[in-house]
DNA sequence: CTTCTGGTTGGTATCGTTAACAGCTCGTCG
DNA sequence: CGACGAGCTGTTAACGATACCAACCAGAAG
């Protein structure tokens, strides 16, 4: 097995210094063209390579080209639209892309941004656990910069990539109301997590808004699968008094509540999807575009590598609430269908 | 803004030499319980973490603990699921992962590959583009561990982990021909890709055995979205002679094709996927597990970055054809529905 | 003929860490 | 009481590249 050739292989090869072949291979100015053939043959005719940690180790601003991504879980179709999109812009600027998953385990999360700041990346896009930011503030006064995509992290100073989730559910859940519901069932991850915190709160935000007292037998928190959804769902319709419509907090628990939800009951879920249109009834979501959030997100990131030290901006992405049926299924407050059924 | 501390700074702040920094971060013995705890305590006060760049480029193994993904695109569930899978296992050894995307393109597959060496990781996980192996034969050549999962690199002499495709889609045409179907569609992503290649093959090879002419015009290949399955398909069926049943390569596909596909013709899918059972008609799939798949490839990588020099494997899955109803609406061929609605 | 300029090229130190080895301080044993 | 080994700590030289500066060589200018 051929051992990698160094720089002073090629230079030994080409009969020049290797300086001269860092010039050539870095395509800097004022080499002869006839001597920058020759280090070029030499490095075809050896395969060599540029060795970017040490490459790195002695550059003076020290850029990796490297950005450490760490999402919740890459397998939430949400998740990998968002690391697909990121993964995109980091290309196009000659970047390379270290992922991570927290599984919303603070502790993991831990490991994960010390591992990426100790691998030295340039930057950090992350959809944060709740918690204890002292390792990200550490990480960001030794020159790491942080953008924080689909999750805020309260307390922490940093560009942030959001959509306006409060708002959004407040006006799902107040669209089931308008359609004559009066017991709506609320599923969502673990209400740490600031984004299911935000959703929860525009669910007892609508609820309030419209004198409805809020039942928290009807509330689960902390799902972390389609088939806790599932569960879930199964066991709040079991009740004496079942809720008449249920809001799913994302894609994932949707996936869960949909394999076992009587088409009676209304629905609406946070996230498009596929086949929403597909299902029998059509399913009502709230979309965001993952695509468009990532792709701002890192956008910032990369501002802030080259730069930019503005003060942190924090970017609200819009949402919108697309009705296909399963969220104006009527309830028992409306005698009479809608206008819309 | 303060700059990162270095192993010398404390070093001084507590009164010892770099060497025994050195050994007191990397925990190793010989270090006086004393120092140690003066050491830890220096490295607390500045907030020190260890520079794997530098660590790296000394170490006599010269092991990154990354290994670098390159799949054809994170935002295919397919992949994402692969992509999880693989920096579980990853994190569980104490590696992260790089990750790159090829988008089906040689050109881009070449940059990524190269940007992963270059970075000196330990192995790479390919879902591979057709194509020149140059590239990775000399990567081998220099000591980076391959494995390919989920298509197969043809001339390249590395670990494979994969489905039988020909044979999965041979008994899912199959299927449909015993259900009386003669004029069946296939939608494929392109052909140059191993695993469509299979796919195609094995389609042909149903065909060819019940001795069926294979009909062009109902075979579209390179077909990369839903969106372009969705146009794909409405083209097939509009023509004078459309056909009464369809096969969908991969999953993304299938969700444009079930956009517009009528209940009538029947329809089998390559992968499984969430709202699967809840159509209707129920989807028929060819079931394959992206998990296992993924896992068997990163334990195969790992055992290789460990010194593994067996000869190279070919793991080849299990694939499920589950029958839901979709696949099994009968076809002309059959003047009575068969036992199985 | 000397000096200067601009275009090339090379030498040396260094990035932050670890490998290898050297040296120091004890306590202990012959 | 001197030598020895165990335990601990420090010194030096790399790893593979780049930053910085010095040196060289034409040809042009004085």
């Amino acid at each position: 097995m051929a051992s990698r050739p160094r720089m002073k292989d090629v230079a030994a090869e080409a009969g020049v210094s290797v300086m001269t072949v860092s010039r050539v291979v870095n395509g800097e100015a004022g080499v002869a063209p006839r001597t920058a053939a020759r280090v070029e043959a030499a490095v075809r005719k050896l395969g060599y390579q540029r060795d970017d940690v040490a490459r790195q180790l002695r550059r003076t601003n020290r850029l990796s080209q490297t950005v450490g991504l760490m999402v919740d879980n890459v397998a939430d179709p949400f998740m990998a639209a968002v690391a697909s999109a990121i993964e995109d812009v980091a290309h196009r600027r000659g970047n390379m892309v270290l992922i991570g998953s927290s599984r919303a385990d603070p502790h993991r999360e831990r490991e994960v941004v010390a591992a990426f700041t100790a691998r030295r990346v340039d930057g950090l896009i992350l959809t944060p656990v709740a918690g204890d930011h002292r390792l990200l503030r550490s990480a960001q006064a030794q020159g790491t910069k942080i953008v924080c995509v689909d999750r805020a992290a309260p307390g922490l100073d940093v560009d942030t990539v959001v959509v306006d989730n409060f708002g959004a559910v407040r006006r799902a859940v107040g669209h089931l109301i308008a359609h004559g519901h009066r017991r709506i069932g609320y599923l969502g991850d673990k209400r740490e997590i600031w984004t299911f915190a935000e959703r929860h709160r525009g669910y007892l935000a609508a609820l309030s808004a419209a004198g409805i007292d809020a039942d928290p037998t009807l509330v689960r928190h902390g799902l972390r699968s389609g088939a806790d959804a599932a569960r879930a769902v199964t066991a709040i319709l079991a009740a004496p008094e079942p809720p008449t419509a249920v809001l799913a907090g994302n894609e994932v628990l949707a996936f869960g509540v949909l394999a076992v939800l009587p088409a009676t009951v209304a629905f609406i879920a946070f996230d498009d999807f596929a086949l929403a249109a597909q299902l029998t009834p059509p399913v009502t979501v709230i979309a965001q575009d993952p695509v468009a959030l990532a792709t701002s997100a890192a956008h910032l990131l990369f501002a802030r590598i080259h730069g930019d030290t503005s003060p942190p901006r924090r970017v609200v992405m819009p949402t919108e609430l697309i009705p296909r049926g399963s969220g104006e299924i009527p309830g028992p407050g409306t005698p009479f269908p809608t206008h819309r059924r």
